[in-house]
DNA sequence: CAGGATCCATGTAGATACTG
DNA sequence: CAGTATCTACATGGATCCTG
């Protein structure tokens, strides 16, 4: 394939621009980036929105966004301390494509449930055998 | 958490629409869809375009995507075998978002890349010290 | 409050060898 | 050609405990 034209590809398994897709499907990163489109919001703020992630994971994935360039860490010296996360310009245009891609998955969830079901069933009668039902 | 007037919702941990989410993010999964964006390829055609990936986890991925009925399996009985996976309508419709995150990534992977290279800087001359610079 | 450190469970990818 | 089976390696997520 000739990718000599283009300045990023894909398909090129040492393109960065693999890793961009792999952080959108990141269990956090997408959460995070798209609940930072509100607004700043803080690490506690943070926690509680998408409830259940330890605070190493969440520092994980933080930082990483932030070494990306999609977030900024304003930390406010007080007490108690106060941490506040942003999306940068950069962060914030990745919501639009990023929005389309959950508004695709959340309208096409009971779809993809029936053909799972579809799928299974087929599969189960195979392992049954054809006189099996 | 009360979703009962949602059809679905990826901030709902339990909601499938995060698992979709996550195949987007998929070392392969993305990559097959956009490869069969231009028509049925075989088995061993696929392989050829990701290039690296063992038949074991082309296999994988792609059982995936069937079960999730994006893609189907053709097979062929003839000598030498011959096995063709071709997008259906749903997975179809996913190749539009997914082609503008593609030229999200692409577009700003200099972007990316040098704002990892200052993070990495300031990280380095935290370590060092006020006085190591 | 906002993490860092440590240990553990798991899932996913890859290497390798074999089959219809 | 198009897979399957088995084993291994590593990355990621999580639980728990501790600190500025």
């Amino acid at each position: 394939m000739d990718t000599s034209k283009l300045p990023a590809n894909v398909f090129d398994p040492n393109c960065p621009s693999r890793v961009i897709l792999q952080r959108i499907g990141d269990k956090w990163a997408s959460l995070v980036i798209q609940v930072l489109g509100d607004g700043p919001v803080r690490f506690s703020e943070l926690r509680k929105m998408v409830n259940v992630v330890t605070p190493k994971v969440l520092t994980q994935t933080l930082r990483t966004l932030e070494r990306d360039g999609l977030i900024t860490r304003t930390i406010h010296a007080q007490v108690p301390p106060r941490v506040d996360y942003e999306l940068t310009e950069m962060g914030a245009s990745l919501l639009e494509p990023l929005r389309m891609l959950r508004e695709w998955a959340e309208s096409h969830v009971p779809a993809i449930l029936e053909a799972r079901d579809a799928y299974d069933e087929e599969q189960d009668k195979a392992v049954l055998g054809p006189a099996g039902g």
